[in-house]
DNA sequence: TATGAATGAGTATTCATTCAT
DNA sequence: TATGAATGAATACTCATTCAT
């Protein structure tokens, strides 16, 4: 405890031993559900103490609206990881598409939290809200391949919507049924997505 | 009550009863999420004690169970209704899509309940086998559209999946944000997806 | 419904149906202690509906206690069988020692559940005091036995207990082993206790 | 509190507390019989939260069953108290009789709980059966004394039971009486049992 | 009477949270 | 900080009793 701590009570912040206790919720909502945890399952899967969980977040709906934040700055800086917005459109769609992919599939515990916090009732509106304008880059993009007549003129969202669903439900068939994910099968479903978008 | 019950002096177990605790389940589900209700609170919505709810379900974990395998059997009755396996690829694919974006519309709840349930410790293996089993006449459509040379030469699975997925993230963000699902809006997604399958 | 019924509501007599719930109830005991059992069992068991028990017995309460009741008076009934007082003190006393050693054999499921109502909610101290109350002939006897200088100087109930607890624990064993009882183990026990109590 | 308490900041369970609850459940059923107890009743009476109760059994049964044991393994302890089996076999004997007496006197509440658990469906068979095996010295004891000519030469068990039975009885009678059982009375009651049993 | 579904108070058990160490 | 036992309100489930048929 340093004198900062005794002036502003700000959280603890063994940053290790935060990530412990996210990875342990993340494996135990992929294995049960959000339905199925205890704070004390929690707890064990990350090996500390029930108590010591309380030193990290004041209750368990805090750790799941922290951890939910933390899962979606995480895809959020995967999503746009190498894209330049001066790129051509094309390229910077296919860049983006693919870290999507890219991140359900190696972050795939993350998108099922993710998922199942949307009907919890511990996801805060404020919460689902900051979700929505976090996907603005890819909203603008949308726009732009509109503009630029390279996609169909349709309602941006349903663009949006359909060019990101397929990713989310192969995925987790893959995961499921136990199938490698090829780097051909990706590719074979973005073109399945590209025509049935492109102008 | 029924003829028989005026001869035999016996009261049955009450069907309509059966169905007030799946509506009540549904729509808590729909609220709060199946990590946020009791079986005090069903019973309540359902207008009935908690001991009658364990007349009916011994537990709530067969409750749940029922209940998803009662929805699974009324989706798949309603993806296929009006379908005929002698009308042209064309016709049957475009009646099964509409048959799933209609169920998914008009049973919301019953989407949104099925979805939580894949993740949770309630749903047992078995039950999630026998919803396989389920879209089997969907899988064998798509390889009849492949042999037909109507859709691409891709792995069946994808297609099925690239297929519906739109479909139930178009309408959970037309629910949410509440935007009406126009008679257009239904074409227009069918289009994005048939120009994507297509050969 | 007969008239009588109208004007004193008097409780139904279905011998048969009392004696149906009574077998029941004992059976049930037995196999799963006092602690144990619901009256839906007891319904079960003696094949009628639970409301119909109620018909009989206007709570639980009052089943274990007139059972104990029954219980207890078809004991005494058994106990001083054949007894005459006008016999010699050792005849007489033999005729009870064997028609108690007769009753805990042939009436072991009334045995049990007279010994686990003893320390159970169920039994009322009046219930309990008149108990004490039909054994008087029996104390009466040993009272004669000292007198003619037959038994010991000894605290009546001392001799009382001592000549009738052997057989209870001798006929628990006999049962919990499934070993028969056989005509001369009847007297050996019988002679053991006799050693004990004669002058 | 230990010293490896001081040393590794380990709290460990209270042993203390589990005879806390012993103590309390013993007392209840002998007051209102293992029928009518609940665990909150427990846990009031044994001044710890209910939630508590868990920490140390994890079920009404198992804290049944516990208890069960450890009556058993406590009553066996005093039977052989101060025995020597190179004592004179009348000697052994009135002193295993005594002792046998003697728990039944100042452990009262064990002596009706043990009663009641075996009739009772918290009492598993495995249970049961270890307790027959705990009295084997006792049943060695018998068989000495018929080889010596001391006892008449009848089933051991018989024996066996006849020597045990009325100690139960006895004790129980003068409890419920609330008579004072004296040493001459103890004396009296060894004498018939003794002179029942001799060769 | 007879039935057995319905009731809801009561009971066993769980679990988020606190607290003494 | 870290621990894990302790707490007690909340939850799943039971069961004596009632009641419509």
């Amino acid at each position: 405890m340093n004198i900062y701590s005794f002036i502003c009570h700000v959280k603890p912040r063994d940053e290790h031993k935060i990530d412990q206790i996210f990875q342990a919720t993340l494996l135990l909502v992929k294995q049960k559900g959000l339905a199925g945890i205890t704070m004390s399952e929690i707890a064990g899967a990350a090996k500390i103490a029930t108590g010591t969980l309380y030193i990290y977040f004041e209750s368990k709906e805090k750790l799941i609206n922290e951890l939910f934040t933390q899962c979606r700055k995480s895809s959020v800086d995967i999503y746009f990881k190498d894209y330049e917005s001066s790129q051509p459109f094309a390229v910077g769609l296919k860049r983006i598409w693919f870290n999507l992919l890219e991140f359900r599939m190696n972050h795939f515990k993350e998108s099922v939290f993710m998922d199942q916090c949307y009907h919890s009732p511990y996801i805060t509106e404020t919460t689902k809200d900051l979700t929505k304008k976090m996907i603005q880059p890819l909203y603008k993009l949308v726009e732009r391949g509109k503009a630029e007549k390279e996609l169909k003129e349709l309602d941006t969202f349903m663009l949006l919507i359909f060019m990101v669903s397929g990713i989310n439900e192969y995925v987790k068939h893959s995961v499921y049924s136990e199938k490698k994910i090829t780097k051909a099968s990706m590719e074979d479903l973005y073109n399945l997505m590209w025509d049935g978008i492109k102008a």
